[in-house]
DNA sequence: GAAACGTGGGA
DNA sequence: TTCCCACGTTT
């Protein structure tokens, strides 16, 4: 038997039952696979539902404003994934009702998608023989054939290409792809490999070697971590209202929503905080009410939040003319980052 | 080609 | 606690 229906046939017992491979809906692949880039199948499994419920279909998206979209995406992260989608429904609906792109060479024009949703989508929906190479690729078929150069070069990533698209099943290349990303989860996984389960273990370079975990090989770049200081302000007044706007700048979550802010490369003191904040928003704030250590990728983000009371004037409604009042009510209608969904919660509004 | 973009889990 | 790793796309 060969490999690709060793593989196959090890999928037909052995996969896993996942919300969105109930049938071959574009539109729910479509959903997943987005949700998946960069998130586990778990992480995932917790807001499909909740988004396909919201969003029933690509016309229903379409329709949405991009702000009920991010709600329902937050916490997961990575919240451009979440434009690019409801992008990517409107941009159809100016096509034409029911159009869904079939090719990978199509698919991969629009933005959010690329050589691995787009080769999902088309492997798994439309039956093309496309490789769909995730982390899971990579780990499984160096193993597999003993592969020892590095997976981050893009001249590694042709050859896996090349060879995967051999190796593949073409008569089944949407099962294919889901078999390897399934062998990949479960059986050959980073650590802890369960290799006595393993279907293709008997010709595995890795297996027969004793080397498993030495592969896959990446060259790992270890960045510097960039500290920053956010120092957000609360300003409530009687009405149970606050003053919020929306992140608009080329930096981590944008899209989302927060309270007016002032952000330092350094720590700064409760007298430094109120001077600056007086300065920009002609605000007196008052104390420190939540802390919370944010960490991204990268960065260490180190976030305190201070009382204010609002007092109407002119000046007030000058300095903060960007940023406008919901109340409390209307929480569940914008997107936050997690800090700040944190320090609601923890004041009890949320 | 490198850096940016988030979150969760395990050692 | 802290560190490290996993996970695709864009610019």
């Amino acid at each position: 038997m060969d490999f690709s229906k060793k593989i196959i046939n090890w999928y037909k017992n052995n996969h896993r039952k996942l919300p969105w491979r109930k049938n071959k809906n574009p539109y729910y692949i479509l959903v997943s696979e987005f949700m998946l880039q960069q998130t586990k199948v778990s992480q995932t499994i917790k807001y499909y539902s909740d988004f396909i419920q919201k969003f029933p279909n690509l016309e229903k998206l379409a329709q949405a404003e991009e702000k009920e979209v991010l709600k329902v995406w937050e916490g997961l992260g990575y919240y451009k994934r979440a434009i690019n989608l409801h992008f990517f429904a409107k941009k159809l609906r100016e096509k034409s009702i029911g159009f869904f792109p079939k090719k990978y060479k199509e698919l991969i024009k629009y933005k959010g998608i690329g050589p691995y949703t787009g080769a999902a989508i088309a492997s798994i929906c439309f039956d093309e023989v496309v490789p769909a190479i995730d982390g899971n690729f990579y780990r499984l078929f160096s193993r597999y054939l003993g592969i020892y150069n590095n997976i981050t070069s893009i001249l590694t990533k042709k050859i896996f290409r090349t060879l995967i698209l051999k190796m593949m099943d073409k008569k089944n290349p949407g099962i294919f792809n889901q078999a390897i990303m399934d062998l990949g989860a479960t059986l050959c996984t980073p650590k802890k490999v369960k290799c006595f389960l393993c279907p293709i273990k008997i010709d595995c370079f890795s297996f027969k070697n004793g080397t498993i975990y030495e592969l896959p090989v990446k060259n790992i770049i270890k960045k510097s971590i960039k500290n920053r200081f956010f120092y957000y302000i609360f300003i409530s007044n009687n009405s149970k209202k606050f003053f919020i706007k929306k992140r608009l700048n080329k930096d981590i979550w944008k899209g989302l929503y927060e309270f007016p802010l002032i952000e330092s490369k350094k720590r700064l003191t409760l007298l430094e905080i109120r001077d600056k904040i007086w300065k920009k928003y002609k605000i007196f704030s008052e104390n420190i009410i939540y802390q919370v250590k944010h960490k991204i990728t990268n960065q260490i983000l180190f976030i305190q939040f201070l009382n204010c009371k609002m007092i109407q004037s002119i000046q007030i409604k000058k300095s903060l003319n960007n940023f406008f009042l919901i109340s409390y009510k209307k929480i569940c209608n914008y997107p936050f980052p997690n800090p700040i969904i944190l320090f609601l919660k923890n004041k009890k509004m949320i």
